[in-house]
DNA sequence: CCTCCTGAAATTATCTATAATTTTTTGCCA
DNA sequence: TGGCAAAAAATTATAGATAATTTCAGGAGG
């Protein structure tokens, strides 16, 4: 097994759903039964309440009391208000991290970069983009502003995911490399307008319904 | 009663819990027991996990696996990070609220000004101080940013009843009057300005600890 | 054919009781 | 006094029960 000392079950159940949830494999709206959740997982109701306390906290569901829980929805109004917060916060972080960011980050997240741009998928681009913005990030040394800005990267990748369900178009990112470029150089400042432009980037997909009729999905990609 | 119908039993007890930890009433580092705190609500253990589930979420206690749950510490540094982060995203949310602001909204924050300066208390002072900040933001029409404001509005809250303890030096605001000023005269961007540097300024309380010695404690005081 | 109502089934939220494990405390002995 | 072992307490989890509420399917009536 191996698997039973770590962590609680409740934290093991909510990771599994918060990945089902961002990967769209359980689509908003859905409910959440916790019998049902509770039978899959060979655990009782508890942990699985408390596993839904904790999706609660990170968006990722809804609850109303005495009608149980849903997979959260989402339009582009909240699109663009995640991609603001991100905007916003990672600005903040990439400011502290600056005098911490050594050469050996910055050449890791040089690499992150490239392999995002080879990624063939959606998911390998997701991953690498997210490792790119970790690793420029986490010298700030600020717990709870890299924890709020995880959460933020866990709703955009639901809305990435969502919009680009199985097509990716391989892109080069320049948004990237100018920011290395100017972090590498000392710019600080330029680096951080960079990223706060590069955040709020907001992608249209054209995605076609059941119906045959052609809608727009917005989505982050960055 | 006429209390047991409008929301769950763990989120009454997660409130209750936030209140006294924001307080005082509880101190950084005490241990939450389950069982004591299910007996004094009358309740089972269940609806006190998911209670800790929610507080653990909002930063107000943290959890070890297998040894419980405890209040959350704090220092000098996570104060500064509440209020940089505070900084970003009222600023954020200002200039959201600002194509929304009325001019009753503007006077009842200009009432919740007035209510602070003359509070007596640090208790008072926060609840008027809260308002006026939650009054100007709220028209952004954001509410995973407003949430994310609340969340550290109660960790600012907490700094500040640990640095003022029992006295409370009444003051007047003159950056709440700046602010409603520049929103008066149609200046969103000179309001921003003021209000990103007035939440980052921090204030210092010497405090006599149990040997005699003085310390400084430090708060957000906006 | 659609709408509204009703009753059955499902679900939530909660409690009690219990077990296994782990941590903490206590108390003994050197 | 210090260190170790036993006892006590606490956490995490299960199982089963119950009351209240919601959902849903089917039938009556327009």
């Amino acid at each position: 097994m191996a698997n039973t000392q770590d962590d609680t079950l409740a934290s093991r159940i909510s990771r599994v759903l918060a990945e089902r949830i961002i990967s769209g494999a359980l689509s908003p709206g859905a409910r959440l039964r916790q019998d049902h959740v509770a039978e899959e997982f060979g655990a009782s109701h508890v942990p699985v309440r408390e596993a839904f306390r904790r999706l609660e906290a990170q968006g990722l569901a809804v609850s109303e009391p005495r009608r149980g829980v849903r997979v959260a929805s989402f339009d582009l109004r909240e699109v663009r208000e995640v991609a603001e917060m991100r905007a916003a916060l990672e600005v903040l972080a990439l400011r502290h991290a600056v005098p911490n960011l050594t050469p050996a980050v910055l050449d890791k997240a040089e690499t992150a970069t490239a392999t995002a741009d080879c990624a063939s998928d959606v998911r390998s681009w997701e991953e690498a983009n997210r490792a790119f913005h970790r690793l420029i990030l986490e010298p700030c040394a600020m717990p709870r502003l890299l924890a709020s800005i995880d959460d933020l990267h866990a709703a955009s990748a639901r809305f990435l995911f969502s919009a680009w369900r199985s097509s990716w178009q391989p892109r080069t990112d320049h948004d990237h490399r100018a920011i290395l470029a100017a972090l590498r150089g000392g710019n600080g400042d330029e680096a951080a307008a960079i990223l706060g432009r590069h955040v709020q980037w907001i992608g249209r997909t054209p995605v076609r319904n059941e119906s045959g009729e052609t809608r727009e999905i917005f989505s982050i990609v960055g």
